[in-house]
DNA sequence: TTTTCATGTATCATATGAAGTTACATGAGA
DNA sequence: TCTCATGTAACTTCATATGATACATGAAAA
């Protein structure tokens, strides 16, 4: 597909696909082609790749809408407060990058089969 | 303490401090006295509230930077992926407001005095 | 060889929401 | 009655993510 058919489907622009994708294709989970006929295709098992892998491809962006985001503040209860609160943010950032390594591609792919399978009865009754 | 002063400690601006402060004023956190005099003071046992309290207090703002944000959505890949990883998303939110609530103030009150008696020691040098 | 069509990327524009600011009403004490 | 504080509405930045434009590069078709 290309960054155009790609940007139709998901409601957005072809210019925001290729950056997005360009972490992927760095990765080496999708290839990409110039010129005509080019544009985007798998280039991994996708059983073999999890969420956690394009998580990490995407840049492994902030997972948690707080925490720490000064390392050594001057503000002494600011401090306090980090202190207190690291341990738990650092274990909630780390369940969910666990749990991202349990989705594979395949698995998703599979879920989404099911369900347009399902999506495709319902309208035909 | 007036909300000015409060904004200079926190460099900030009264009327923010003000806006943050009514949440925990109606949650009966803190008492706020209006004309001469008047200011902020605190209106609970430190050792009774927990952060779990002040969060919920401010409106238990979301604490993830990802997560599901459209109930229902048309995109079939996006509801697969959604099937996939709310239970993660609602156990590490689960995870970090279980956490909130076993830091009371008065916790961080103590390790503020801790930390603010060692500063002054390093000073003193 | 030239045209067409795709990606790659820099640069600019726009939209969104948080934070900051201004203005003024209200209330309490000096 | 004057001063000083909160309470709030309304407005103004400001930061940042997203979208758009422009153009260079590369590859296949005409």
């Amino acid at each position: 597909m290309t960054s155009g058919e790609l940007a139709t489907c998901m409601g957005t622009n072809p210019v925001v696909v290729r950056r997005t994708m360009a972490g992927l294709r760095e990765a080496g989970f999708v290839r990409s082609e110039k010129g005509h006929g080019g544009g985007w295709e798998i280039a991994c098992d996708l059983s073999a790749v999890t969420l956690r892998d394009i998580y990490d491809a995407l840049g492994a962006p902030t997972l948690l809408a707080i925490g720490v985001h000064i390392e050594s503040p001057s503000c002494l209860v600011e401090q306090a407060v980090n202190r207190a609160l690291t341990p738990a943010f650092a274990e909630a950032e780390a369940l969910l990058i666990s749990r991202l390594g349990t989705v594979t591609l395949a698995a998703l792919a599979d879920d989404f089969r099911r369900n347009t399978a399902a999506h495709r009865i319902r309208k035909e009754e």
